[in-house]
DNA sequence: GTATTAGTTGAGCAACTGTTCAACTATATA
DNA sequence: TATATAGTTGAACAGTTGCTCAACTAATAC
């Protein structure tokens, strides 16, 4: 993802590319920002994240409603917890999710938006 | 992704899978859903996203906006176009790029304020 | 027609990712 | 204490992905 000094191209429109230069993201951002969005964009995290829109589960829970094992999930759900995109608390044996903020609602709802138009 | 029968766990808690189960996506659009944001989830991706965003631009200001190869680019619009993430038109050689919609735009502000808060 | 530049495409490969498996920690109960 | 269930974690492996390279098509100019 590293930037060339020059380009290879003739024809670069090149007061356009300088007025957008400036507003693009930073490398570091860009790289955090599709952090995030790669989490959406694998099957099983984007059904747990449903599932969680729908109610608060454990573990147990979404293995079960998702056919996948505990440690599957698991796993899935530590990716989630670490970019803050779910919550959780513990209940004696239980460690329950939930979504993090509205935003993750909001990523959803545009994204099914976007498909179902 | 296929769904076991039964779950490995014995203290799931049956009243709120049932609700939430019929709630959930299905399989094919879990991963049509995930597809989508999958596109997002790449650093040159969301560069291009972001850039087409304040402009329409050509593969070739996007090579030297990114810094990267008209091969890479246009690999990478091909995915966004297939999606209906960007749309295109041609003007003699060159070939515009632009945001397809207000979903798109949607979801980076989103993303963004997720990341910046 | 040829030449030039813009853009696309398929193959190949290195890097990354999601699941499984086994071993582990945490909490509760007897 | 021991036992059982819930949950986490690291390694390993198969499957996926993004870039490069080379060859190709598209439109313009001569």
């Amino acid at each position: 993802m590293a930037r060339l000094p020059v380009c290879e191209c003739e024809s670069v429109h090149q007061d356009i590319v300088d007025a957008v230069k400036p507003q693009l993201l930073g490398d570091a951002e860009a790289i955090d920002l599709a952090s995030v969005f790669k989490l959406f964009g694998d099957g099983t995290r984007v059904r747990i994240l449903q599932a969680l829109r729908v109610h608060e589960l454990c573990v147990c829970d979404l293995a079960c409603l998702l056919g996948l094992t505990k440690s599957a999930i698991s796993h899935q759900l530590k990716a989630l917890r670490l970019s803050n995109l779910v919550k959780f608390r513990r209940e004696a044996q239980n460690v329950f999710y939930s979504l993090a903020d509205e935003h993750v609602e909001a990523i959803l709802d545009i994204g099914l938006e976007h498909l179902r138009e």
